[in-house]
DNA sequence: ACAGCTTTGTTGTCGGTGCATACATTGTTG
DNA sequence: CAACAATGTATGCACCGACAACAAAGCTGT
């Protein structure tokens, strides 16, 4: 086993000038997440075909399968990625936000449901239950967003504005709301426009709901 | 056109009695659906197929085509009949219980999320979003269960445990709260044994968000 | 520098699937 | 009882995921 390459593509060759594709690709597994997350967001996980990808990435059709064992691997790493992206994606949404728990909240909510709603078919497959063995990887990444939710919470107390109690509780119900909204819009189940109206009772709720009286 | 055979399985013939299964099976989509409703909730909808169906119900592999065009028609067919079972199931738990809001809100939240774990590859079916044109028997068949939702929120509103306002918006809230809670148990991202202690917590922060105060 | 091992491609194949078309059988209805 | 509509069958196609045997290229120790 030698070093997993850490530098990208440098494929030796003098073939690359001579425009003679090199038999190594050279960063394979990139360019298919890459690929692989296009085809998810315009066509569904359904529809994703590992030869069709291969075909994009110019590679024959058995060479994904030195990166990914089989067909669920490659979406288990979509669902990995996509979970690191909504971590990024809440953590940068209260940067810029009042320190306070209110704001926060309230950002967190509205990029939680941009994510959702701009990646649907993505967050289908981070929450679709792939019981497959390798799912810790999976939970582990999970616990990034989930994490942030509690930090969240913790604050929201540490403040004063939401009462004591388990946060772990609570940012649990927090989180499955905004999950539920998103699932209930990407459904086509509740129009599209009532979105921020409903984010911002849910907001309110659960700001009523937990606050310390 | 001929009369859609409310009559089932009548199958004349006289090749019965010999053991000779007859050529039409005279009950075809309705076992078909049932063996799908098996499969589904046995290795879920990937692995669903209609040659597999076809086979279980000892036909040959293009007779489920006379009744589903297509397999996505299937399976939005189980989607349907789903909410519709979703909707009596949630109407039946309220019925054997007292007729105020509190105890009935317990018990729906309960039984949503009965369902919800039992029939975790159907709910996923149900809030799939399959655009399909054709969605609008599923939007329709939703809309059963959230009509209940909202009765029972007008309900609340008019006891006056709850504050005045849009029912619509705050069903839906509620609504997708319990939807929410159902992925995060199905997709192995929440302890299962954590389930009634959230429901808990759900409810009561619902109860506290909304009441009238 | 080169021999040997590891990694990462390639080609070919297999079984399975959904979808389509042409044909066969049966049930209904005028 | 003679159409005709409904429902199954037989066959074929294109595609896919998985697998195995082989080939090229990169690394590494001597």
């Amino acid at each position: 086993m030698y070093a997993p390459t850490t530098k990208l593509s440098t494929t030796t060759s003098s073939a690359r000038v001579l425009g003679v594709p090199p038999y190594h690709h050279g960063n394979l597994r990139t360019t298919l997440l890459a690929a692989a997350e296009r085809s998810l967001r315009e066509h569904g996980a359904d529809q994703l075909s590992l030869r069709e990808l291969a075909r994009e990435a110019g590679v024959s059709h058995a060479a994904p399968r030195r990166h990914f064992p089989d067909r669920q691997a490659l979406l288990d790493a979509l669902a990995e990625a996509g979970f690191a992206r909504l971590d990024v994606e809440l953590r940068a949404a209260v940067a810029d936000t009042p320190e306070t728990f209110g704001p926060r909240l309230h950002a967190t909510a509205a990029a939680y449901l941009r994510f959702a709603t701009r990646d649907a078919a993505l967050l289908e497959l981070m929450f679709t239950r792939k019981h497959r063995d390798g799912a810790e990887r999976l939970v582990a990444a999970a616990a990034a967003p989930f994490g942030f939710m509690h930090e969240l919470i913790v604050q929201g107390q540490a403040e004063g504005v939401l009462e004591a109690g388990d946060p772990q509780r609570v940012g649990i119900v927090l989180f499955a709301t905004l999950q539920g909204i998103a699932t209930l819009i990407n459904g086509s189940l509740v129009a599209p426009e009532l979105l921020d109206g409903i984010v911002e009772t849910a907001v309110d709720q659960f700001m009523r709901g937990s606050r310390r009286s």
